[in-house]
DNA sequence: CCCTGACGTTCGACATCGCCGAACGTTGGT
DNA sequence: ACCAACGTTCGGCGATGTCGAACGTCAGGG
């Protein structure tokens, strides 16, 4: 037998769904043959969740961006073409290479990639996979994902001697990087390679897509394995200029 | 205080949006810190509701059409863009002017507007606003509206001897066009003019639009009052025609 | 081949929660 | 000034939602 509330609640939003100019709460509960007490307990639960909005001059109802926002899951294109500017943006300031990743089953899938601006040899990587535990991006994907790091099937090879291969050492760093806002990754794919990465938000919380600048260790942490003074905060702001143009209407 | 069981079924619909490859049930429980048993019932009437589906072959659960469909009211350009060819058609076949309108508030606007196909003085009408009373679109898309004609604010003002006055005259036309699935206005916003309407859906049930032609009555209706013959398959067929080009992913 | 673990699913007891009638304040129209 | 209709609030009550226990299935490992 299905959840009485849950069916009501769905019957409200179809109703508000064929109605883009809005619908009085008279007219819902009409439309339902529910109480106008009814209709209003499930209004105020839907409008506290974001799937609907009242107008506050004419107290109708209509449907709320927040489930407008469901339907709509990152375009892996869409969030490279949003990130095209700021990423070539960061590399010049950083003098650093910039990768963008999504999350894609157990692995972080490079989307976009910008060379390092000292006209070395280099190869594209994107469309490439590459390890969540071992990475900045992943560590970042793990960290601001909604299902836990521990529900995850992640297989915790061995890439350097420095890439965590316990899963409490994998949640450690999850851990930090929830409270920093920010992750590292200190050789823990490459020796002498370091790299440090933010998410990029469609809503708040959820990361799309992850931000990350990887080079010689040297150039992005100091010796005692923090970032370089600035370099956290130019990657978070990047990330959060990106973050920015997915929430514009376009 | 909100619905409980409301806000639980919104959490899994978050989680969902943020996973477009889907989640496991115990994923979701473990997201939600539910338990299993309570977010598949939470699940199983989300299915129901079309909000989510679940793959037979993995178990796994994701966002359901029922939702994307819901944050997308047809916006009219689009459906003057895809009715187009179909009004073009139904003006030649049937040697009458062909009218496309959609609700706006207690008036159907006319979004596109095909003159009858003989050379003879006419005047474009889209933009302009007509009474739901007295035309056979309006009777449509009254028929076909998920809020009852009851609860509307109509006012039945008098356009001929023949317009319907009274909620219950009114409620009959309503009637017979949802049982026919086709209105008739026969000079009842205008002497000596008749129309014929169908409804354009973007989902079942429920008239995004409706298509109609307008014309002479006795080029539209026999004197009898009925549709001449095969007329009205071919307003339903156009309209049918026009639902389908929504229903594609463009 | 067998066993085990993890999955999604079902069922029923029980306590919580959702429903809705009554009443209220506000607003707009007559 | 009055009235009707709106959205909102509150609390009693019983219907419903929650969840632990158990189940069948399936895939993987020994």
């Amino acid at each position: 037998m299905s959840i009485q509330s849950v069916v009501r609640s769905a019957t409200v939003l179809h109703l508000l769904g064929a109605a883009p100019e809005g619908l009085p709460l008279a007219d819902l509960a009409a439309g339902t043959d529910l109480a106008k007490s009814t209709v209003h307990g499930l209004l105020r639960t839907l409008v506290e969740v974001g799937f609907v909005e009242q107008d506050p001059d004419t107290g109708r109802y209509r449907l709320g961006s927040g489930i407008e926002d469901l339907g709509t899951a990152v375009d892996p294109h869409l969030l490279r073409s949003r990130a095209m500017n700021g990423a070539d943006s960061l590399a010049a300031r950083t003098g650093l290479e910039v990768r963008l990743g999504v999350l894609a089953g157990d692995s972080v899938e490079l989307v976009h990639h910008v060379f390092r601006p000292d006209n070395s040899p280099q190869r594209l990587r994107t469309g490439e996979l590459l390890p969540l535990h071992a990475t900045a991006a992943g560590l970042v994907l793990l960290a601001f994902s909604p299902v836990s790091t521990v529900r995850r099937r992640i297989e915790l090879s061995s890439w350097t001697a420095r890439t965590p291969t316990t899963r409490a050492a994998l949640a450690q760093l999850v851990r930090a990087a929830q409270r920093r806002g920010w992750a590292v990754a200190d050789e823990t794919l490459r020796p002498g390679r370091a790299g440090l990465a933010a998410p990029v938000r469609q809503r708040a919380g959820v990361a799309a897509g992850a931000l990350s600048v990887v080079g010689p260790r040297e150039e992005v942490l100091t010796p005692a394995g923090e970032p370089r003074p600035g370099l956290a905060d130019l990657v978070v702001a990047a990330a959060d200029g990106v973050s920015e143009t997915l929430r514009e209407r376009r």
